[in-house]
DNA sequence: TAGATTGTTAATCGATTAACAATC
DNA sequence: TAGATTGTTAATCGATTAACAATC
């Protein structure tokens, strides 16, 4: 009964996935799957699935598998996937419009509560429905909608401080699409989007054959 | 001297950050850098640069560091970022278009080279200056421009289908947008953009405490 | 029941860190 | 020279895989 010690920041990362196939898996009618099956669809193997999931529980039958509506709903419960999450988007550029735009987001349960940026042409102007407020703005509007999550959309050269107004207003997750490493306190999660990083990694494997 | 030994994948992951944080440095007017200073602005052990350049050769100077202008030379080298790149990009939707438009991509060296829809709506259509082709094309046009690299932008459920097509056409590395798993053979290298996993690995963090 | 598959422990593998001789 | 920092080896740490008793 491991359920009580921390699981590692690798499984972790993994259970969205798990999450996506088995959401994949109830759509097509797939009542049940055992490891091994899952396993396959995502390229993990069979023991890895078992000892993940392992950490937060037991989850499936013998000889029978999972039941895939339960395990969706358990790792759902699992992510705090259960509820929404207000999000906070700093940078209404070309990528912030994107991001605010971006179906995917709200499907999942990711609600974009506020926009902020740092130019005066911006603010006051609304996108897809949401009116965008000056960056001076985030301490305030970030403490009474609640806001714990948010999303930097900024360049490069302004990320780091924007990471530290965000920090100050008590936001402890950060995704970050600016192309440099922040610096934040213990306890504050930063995950990075960083195409061109990907990108150059894969054309290492390309010149070299 | 390990030079002939294959890096493993995490340390060729890590040489892009390497290379954008010797750019910033370079742009800064520093000349020299140590593995300790490098490692403070992007997070990273001391030890673990110089473990890392080490499987690529002998960059720096006891007593000194590394020169930053000929380690970011080195590390763009070894990268294959001395040329540029085609790239084909398969989906002309919201998510395709914002990807077009991107700058970043290009002053990176990654020229998005030709774009595919299978849409009859869009084929015919230019988005920033290129011309829309149909999917169908995909073969021809690959093999005319000798490109090795795609960025896919459809919808999941068209995802593996258009993988197989490109692999099909020889493409060897591809960055995937859409939130499946693809399968693909040996020798292809596959990575992904998935906010919405990034997020959802993140909100764990916050539903805990 | 027999066959299948789980959850878990132990073995293996790989990556990170520490330490230090070499040397600028 | 003395101080600093590399490149590398060995030690440590952590993650993955294999194996199997438990049991559906």
């Amino acid at each position: 009964m491991s359920r009580t010690i921390t699981p590692p920041d690798v499984v972790v990362r993994r259970l969205p996935l798990y999450a996506r196939s088995l959401r994949y898996l109830l759509r097509e009618g797939v009542n049940s799957v055992s490891s091994q099956e899952l396993g396959e669809r995502i390229n993990v193997t069979a023991a890895q699935i078992r000892k993940d999931l392992s950490y937060f529980g037991e989850f499936g039958k013998q000889g029978i598998g999972y039941d895939v509506e339960r395990l969706l709903e358990q790792i759902e419960q699992i992510l705090g996937l259960d509820r929404a999450w207000a999000v906070a988007l700093v940078g209404a550029g070309h990528l912030g419009e994107a991001i605010v735009r971006y179906e995917g987001f709200r499907a999942q349960g990711i609600h974009i509560a506020a926009i902020f940026d740092a130019s005066p042409d911006k603010v006051g102007h609304s996108v897809g429905g949401i009116e965008i407020q000056h960056s001076t703005s985030i301490p305030t509007v970030v403490a009474q909608r609640g806001i714990e999550m948010a999303i930097i959309a900024v360049p490069a050269d302004r990320a780091q401080e924007v990471a530290d107004v965000l920090v100050k207003a008590n936001v402890r997750a950060i995704l970050s699409y600016a192309p440099t490493v922040l610096q934040v306190p213990d306890g504050v999660w930063v995950r990075y989007i960083d195409p061109i990083s990907v990108i150059h990694s894969m054309t290492f494997y390309l010149a070299r054959d």
